[in-house]
Formats: C-alpha cells, sequence, structure tokens
DNA sequence: CTACCTGCAAACTGTTTGCAAACAA
DNA sequence: TTGTTTGCAAACAGTTTGCAGGTAG
C-alpha cells in the first residue's frame, strides 16, 4: 500500500510537505541519506525545514513505510514496498548494489545455534569494494566499513 | 604483542594516562563503549580528559591494538589480542555473547559471487534477543538493530 | 473550527579540534 | 631540553525538540 493512503488511513495529515517526501522516497530506487532527501525536498520547493523532513522520516518508519538504517556517520532511508532486501555500497566510488533477503539467513541460523540469541536482518547496508574499484588497484584492507539495519515496525 | 610495547616500539610516549586506558580495555573482556571507558579511566584518577581518552583510542586504533565499531549511536571499542570474532548485544538485557570469526564467510562469498563486491567483516557486533529474554515474552519484532563492524588497519 | 503540522531557532549528544601549558625521554 | 601529549574550552555535525503561528480536513 503507498504510503500516501497509509498514513490518510491512521489519521494523519497528507500535507504538500509530506507528499513531496513521500514522491522522492519513492522515485529513488535506492537508498537515500537524510541529506540528500533534504536537499531534493529543497531543491523541488523552497522553504521547507529539516525538521519537518526528519519528523516527516521518523513517522513514515514508525508507519512501516520505509527502512532507516545508520551507514557511519548518517542515516538512510529506503522505501518499504519491495521488501526485505540488502545493500552493498562501494568505499571508493559509491556505486551500489542490491541483494537479496535470503543472504544473511545462515548468520541467522548460525547466531542461534551457536548462542541462542536471536537476530533478524531486515535491511542491511554494508559497505564493500566493487569489481571495478578493485581492477584499479584500491584494497579494502585499512578500510573502514560498517553494515546496520533496522527492523520494520 | 601487548599494547604498551606497541606504542613505544613506534616511538610514542607510555604516559600514565595511556597505561591506565590500556589496562582498562585489557582488562575487560568483553567491549566497552567510548564512555564507559571515560568513566572508567576518570573513577580511578580524576582529571583526565575525554578528549585524550578519545585521542587515545584513535592511536590504538590505528596501531591496530584496538578495534573500533560503532553500535547505534555510539563506538565500542574491544582490544584486537583475541583475534577476529564477533559478539551479539541482548537488546534488552545487554548480555552479550562472543561468536566466530567464522561467522560471516557464507555472507561475504554469497556477496562476492552476487555483486563482485568484496566485503570483509572483522570485527561485528550485532544487537538480537538473548534466550532468557525472549522466554520472557519479549519478542525482536520492532527492535531496531544495527551492527557494525571495521577493518583492523 | 481546531487539532495537527510546520518553520524557526535553539538544544542536544557524542566526538573532534586548536592551543597553551605540562611532561616523558 | 624539546617535541610529544595533555587539559581545557570551544567547535562540530547530524539529529531532535519547544513553541508560536499556519493549515488541512
Amino acid at each position: 500500500m503507498s504510503c500516501s493512503v497509509t498514513l490518510k488511513q491512521k489519521g494523519f495529515r497528507l500535507t504538500p510537505q509530506r507528499r513531496l517526501i513521500v514522491d522522492i522516497i519513492h522515485e529513488s530506487h535506492g537508498h537515500l541519506t537524510a541529506e540528500e532527501i533534504i536537499d531534493y525536498v529543497q531543491s523541488r520547493v523552497e522553504g521547507v525545514n529539516k525538521s519537518t523532513i526528519y519528523r516527516t522520516l521518523e513517522l513514515l518508519e514508525e508507519l512501516g513505510c520505509v527502512y532507516r538504517s545508520r551507514l557511519g556517520d548518517h542515516f538512510i532511508y529506503h522505501h518499504a514496498e519491495e521488501g526485505r532486501h540488502h545493500h552493498v555500497v562501494c568505499h571508493s566510488c559509491g556505486k551500489s548494489v542490491d541483494l537479496d533477503d535470503d543472504l544473511f539467513a545462515p548468520v541467522e541460523q548460525a547466531v542461534e545455534e551457536r548462542s541462542g540469541f536471536h537476530v533478524g536482518f531486515t535491511h542491511v547496508v554494508m559497505r564493500g569494494l566493487c569489481p571495478e574499484c578493485r581492477a584499479k588497484g584500491l584494497h579494502d584492507h585499512g578500510w573502514a566499513f560498517g553494515i546496520e539495519s533496522l527492523h520494520h515496525h
């Protein structure tokens, strides 16, 4: 179901600002940082405040419309419609590739077997080095990289 | 090799502050947040400044003596002597369990096969729900959790 | 009408930096 | 002695909050 419909259904108002933010997240097929969303929004409509954007993103996350994950210092957002999946982002050139939901199944199972802990990877964004950048002789040794994920409420 | 020796070998001074920080990291068998390290240090010696602690931790990471990973909003630190390994931390009670190095091997392989990207998981800290807390009826559905890792330079 | 939303400005949090004084070697 | 290291205070960046005025329904 579309985010706009979800908003209205749950009794939230569909303001122009919210509509714009929802549109941007839907139009982007990748993941966006909060900063990118702020820039896109403000390039289309002057005067939309970043706190409005953060508040809208928080709301959309609570409604299950978007995933929010942390990548390094930033949060990144991704619409939740295409279901569970993961990303790898190249450290060097920033290129990103999607990966299937099942990627972490072996890890989930192994963690459960070895420790009894239950973990679930809903939307993980990890950093790596893409084939092209590797061919250029870059190494990922010494690169800091992080992966994070967040449950969809 | 011990952190103190590494420091001296590379021409860095072994000050009381640095010795104290190294001791605390070694004494702790788990992982510590920057804040915990600051608290421990300051409870033993008054007047040690947090910027000194951050600078020392940064240095120790550069020397390969400690790992630094992000867990949510904080960095956490762990001495690097026991080699590669990972952790799961319970969302609810904070209990933590160590996991073997090889945990993410299937993921590393799958990412490489599917995307050509090269990723390496040196020291991942993830959140989950421990058996006891699960038995208490807590669910991890709806919990935000993150895993992050950092390469050891 | 009137809650809900927004813009603004200011607060916040964890981390980082610049600089003069202190100190290890 | 002397260049590294420290403590202090202030900067920083991204995110969050309080509040008065604005607007969707």
